[in-house]
DNA sequence: ACACTGACCTGCGAGC
DNA sequence: TGCTCGCAGGTCAGTG
């Protein structure tokens, strides 16, 4: 589910309600979970505190005592804080006693999500295949139109890959193409210099409004605690039928393996 | 190197 | 009602 904005604002929540807290035991349900060996996981977390909060692209990083633990929420994860008492569901997989007696409970319907290890050290600034987040200044536009030099894929395709920028995902992708009034089937070959320009600077505007509002509510997406993303803002043309700014009927289209909406008349 | 496909999982709604 | 199909805000391995 979440997106850059999204895993932001799990982020920030997590470090408001655990920072600092211990976690006195580890239970991983679906080993499948972990990259690496789960026991091994259970045992180097148990007796951690949950030091530092960072975020790189959609992963959610924690620095521990000795180890930086990585969460990847991939479609439908999910983070709650409950009672030992409350009842443990189907796709709870894996649970982290805290010594104020409360649980961090990962959630993941379909079980794509994803956690590692990594030294405590580790440097996530760096990392091949993960481009730069959207709000570093070294996202610009001559970036940008580097990047594309030889690409001749849809600008969809390219804002969802991450080598290219980090964090973006399927429905601010949508939402950047429409602010900039380009279809996104259309090739990053024939776009202009202002188009570089006018995508870099609706991808950091976009993406810092929906962080300021605590994450896109698009179906039901409450992000983790119960925190309902307090956030209404609409999306323009994702999962839209009507163009909001012309009447339009919007369009969808199955581009770069995923589901695209554009407004066609006020989108070239 | 680039572009595209299928696989990983489960649930839900549409259509028959 | 019950079944099957297609689809879901992500990423990776495999293919040509």
């Amino acid at each position: 589910m979440p997106e850059l904005p999204e895993v932001e604002t799990v982020l920030r929540t997590l470090e408001n309600q655990i920072k600092d807290r211990q976690i006195t035991k580890v239970h991983v349900y679906y080993d499948k979970l972990i990259l690496g060996d789960a026991r091994e996981f259970e045992e180097k977390m148990t007796g951690e505190h949950f030091r530092e909060f960072e975020r790189r692209g959609k992963y959610l990083i924690f620095r521990m005592d000795h180890v930086t633990f990585v969460s990847h929420l991939r479609m439908e994860g999910k983070y709650y804080l409950m009672k030992p008492e409350e009842p443990l569901t189907r796709h709870m997989h894996a649970v982290f006693d805290l010594d104020d007696g409360r649980q961090l409970r990962y959630n993941d319907t379909r079980k794509f999500g994803r956690m590692k290890l990594y030294p405590l050290d580790y440097d996530f600034t760096v990392l091949k295949d993960l481009g730069p987040e959207p709000f570093w200044p070294s996202f610009n536009a001559q970036y940008m139109h580097a990047y594309r030099k030889g690409r001749s894929e849809p600008i969809k395709s390219m804002l969802l890959d991450q080598s290219f920028a980090a964090g973006i995902g399927n429905i601010y992708a949508d939402e950047i193409c429409a602010a900039c009034h380009i279809r996104p089937g259309r090739s990053v070959k024939y776009l202009t210099k202002k188009d570089d320009e006018n995508i870099v600077r609706e991808t950091k505007r976009i993406l810092k409004e929906a962080i300021a509002a605590g994450g896109t509510t698009i179906r039901t997406y409450t992000s983790s605690l119960g925190v309902t993303g307090r956030f209404q803002t609409e999306c323009t043309v994702h999962m839209q039928k009507i163009c909001p700014r012309c009447g339009s009927a919007i369009k969808v289209k199955y581009i770069g393996g995923r589901s695209s909406y554009y407004c066609p008349h006020c989108q070239k």
